[in-house]
RNA sequence: GCGCCUGUAGCUCAGGGGAUAGAGCAUCGGACUUCUAAUCCGAGUGCCGCAGGUUCGAUUCCUGCCAGGCGCGCCA
């Protein structure tokens, strides 16, 4: 944000001169930090500086704002600075700096919001990675909506991120699919044919085994271990492509789905455990293999290798994340579920086991979701295979509607999801409010149109006639997108961006009340036009980085 | 026992060291002959779980405790 930038440099500027003036004595330079007061009343910007150079200055506060004020050099940006509360530096802005707001808008178009804080950083964000043996539950919605978003807005940051799918296809659960799927098929020509005690009882299984029973009927005759092994892979590819169908429509996109099935043919795991070897960080204990991941501070050893010559999850995931940073990703992050906290030990005892510095992997661990309908929550149970799916919430509720409930809060909040309140078409439902404000826009803009107003360049616009409060309260929030967003991916938290939807949304609804746009005087009605323009590709960036459709009329 | 998350208004939640702690919903009262009332304007509501500590200043950072959710496998 240029303003504070400037705001900061006129400060230090002005600290310098009152130390030449020995007025202070100044050691080193502060940093100097300017923040958006939450009151307007305490000006456009504020500093805390002459609070935080009390102690090392053994001076008053509101003395050391006072030779700070004396000595800021006249600047055409501000109206006017005062010395407020314990020692606060209010800064007042010309109106016209918010203007030039709008002349940014239209420079950058769908660019605006966006800045270079990344820096380049190559980011692989790897989430949801749902087994691919049953449907996909909430939290995993919960993951897609937050993992895309962070992905889209992380981009938008500067950052340079794929997204990645890791599919679990080689483990003991698949087998145990594929003896469901081998159950089932058999049970459609042989009803007394038995189901496995640990085999998954959801009705999809079924669902599939009758399709494959209609697509490949001669599987029923095949020896029973080629047999299975065709329901394995065969109903993998299934479930795979259900789930990348289910997150589709969910609006989410991955730029890679990764099979673990690939690191065991290519021998990667060995790889990997030759690499740990050479270092002297395996043994042999109990008959099995084992990690020496407590040297990099994971609370126990991990097996790496079962004693009955099985290689465990751990060993392929080691093995994927060496494969990541291969790739030349130099911050991994895993969006995870609750239920894997007690992953990030093992997986940064292998990250610098591998030679890589411990904070090259980030996992962000989501919390729960409880499920409401009508207030009442919803009991599922995952034994019995009755349990809300992903694809059951977008039915439900609706992409939209799902995707911004999911992104409205913190990760880390243990999330309430009334499925009532979602799927209400009214005014309780915060993102027809902002979906709304977008409509009003386009209705607005087409009307325009229709009497040949055309929104005009803003420099052949007089945007000093836009003084409302409810003009200026605008523009300021427009002036904030590019921080907000840069502060949502450096913090990894895309419910940043719902809420200034939310808070935008919001003001112009006021604007709309208060001010007209068609039928003011020429010049007023272009100066309007030119904002509303604005607010409108505003809200479309902001609803893009959500996910969330933008429509033009409701 | 160890670990992760949470505790803020009646409910759901913001608040990443600052000023008088906020929003939506719910409740009550207003506003449509002019661009969409899915909107706006106004009103009340708080030992910020408890107790210490750091700080000029703590809802925010640290420690302990209490309460709730979840996890701690040679399963993935």
């Amino acid at each position: 944000m240029k303003q504070k930038e400037k705001l900061a440099a006129l400060i230090a500027d002005a600290l310098d001169s009152a130390s030449q003036a020995g007025l202070i004595s100044l050691a080193d330079k502060p940093a100097v930090s300017i923040e958006v007061p939450r009151d307007t009343n305490h000006g456009d910007f504020a500093s805390n500086i002459a609070m935080v150079l009390a102690k090392p200055l053994k001076m008053a506060p509101r003395q050391i704002a006072q030779h700070i004020v004396e000595y800021l050099t006249e600047d055409s940006m501000i109206e006017k600075v005062e010395i407020a509360g314990p020692g606060f530096l209010n800064f007042y802005l010309r109106l016209d700096w918010l203007h030039r707001v709008l002349a940014a808008i239209e420079e950058q178009g769908v660019t605006y919001g966006n800045s270079t804080s990344g820096q380049g950083e190559r980011v692989l964000l790897e989430f949801v990675s749902a087994n691919p043996v049953g449907p996909m539950n909430v939290v995993n919605a919960r993951a897609a909506a937050i993992g895309d978003s962070l992905t889209r807005i992380m981009e938008a940051a500067g950052f340079v991120v794929a997204s990645e799918y890791y599919v679990n296809d080689a483990g003991n659960q698949t087998q145990i699919f594929a003896r469901s799927l081998e159950a089932r098929l058999l049970q459609i020509e042989d009803p007394s044919a038995t189901f496995p005690d640990d085999g998954y009882p959801g009705d999809y299984v079924t669902d599939l085994a009758v399709r494959l029973h209609s697509e490949h009927p001669e599987v029923v005759a095949m020896a029973s271990a080629e047999r299975q092994e065709f329901c394995r892979s065969w109903g993998i590819d299934q479930m795979v492509a259900a789930q990348k169908e289910d997150l589709r429509s969910f609006n989410v996109e991955f730029d890679v789905w990764f099979r673990e099935h690939r690191l065991h043919q290519t021998g990667a795991l060995g790889e990997v455990m030759s690499i740990l070897d050479n270092k002297g960080l395996l043994y042999e204990s109990e008959g099995a293999l084992w990690f020496r991941s407590q040297a990099f501070g994971d609370d126990k050893d991990r097996v790496i290798r079962k004693s009955d010559g099985a290689y465990t999850y751990v060993t392929a995931d080691i093995a994927y994340h060496y494969d990541k940073l291969k790739r030349g990703f130099t911050k991994l992050i895993d969006l995870l579920g609750p239920d894997h906290h007690g992953y990030i030990g093992r997986m940064r005892a292998a990250v610098q086991a591998l030679g890589y510095p411990a904070d090259t992997l980030e996992v962000l661990i989501l919390q729960y979701v409880s499920l409401l309908r009508d207030g009442q929550q919803v009991k599922m149970s995952k034994r019995a295979g009755e349990f809300i799916t992903l694809q059951d919430v977008v039915d439900e509720v609706g992409r939209d509607a799902a995707r911004f409930f999911f992104l409205m809060r913190s990760m880390e909040s243990h999330l309430d999801f009334d499925l009532t309140l979602a799927s209400e078409q009214s005014s309780e439902n915060p993102v027809f409010y902002v979906q709304y404000a977008h409509a009003r826009i386009c209705s607005i803009l087409k009307q325009a149109e229709d009497v040949g107003a055309r929104v005009l360049p803003v420099k052949d616009v007089d945007l000093s006639l836009l003084q409302h409060t409810s003009e200026a309260a605008v523009l300021r929030k427009l002036a904030e997108l590019p921080e907000e967003i840069a502060a949502a991916a450096e913090y990894r938290e895309p419910h940043r961006v719902a809420r200034y939807a939310l808070d935008l949304a919001g003001l112009f609804h006021a604007f709309y009340t208060h001010c007209h746009v068609l039928g003011e005087a020429e010049d007023l009605k272009h100066a309007r036009l030119a904002l509303v323009n604005s607010v409108g590709l505003v809200l479309r960036r902001v609803l893009t980085l959500l996910g969330v459709s933008a429509p033009e009329s409701m």
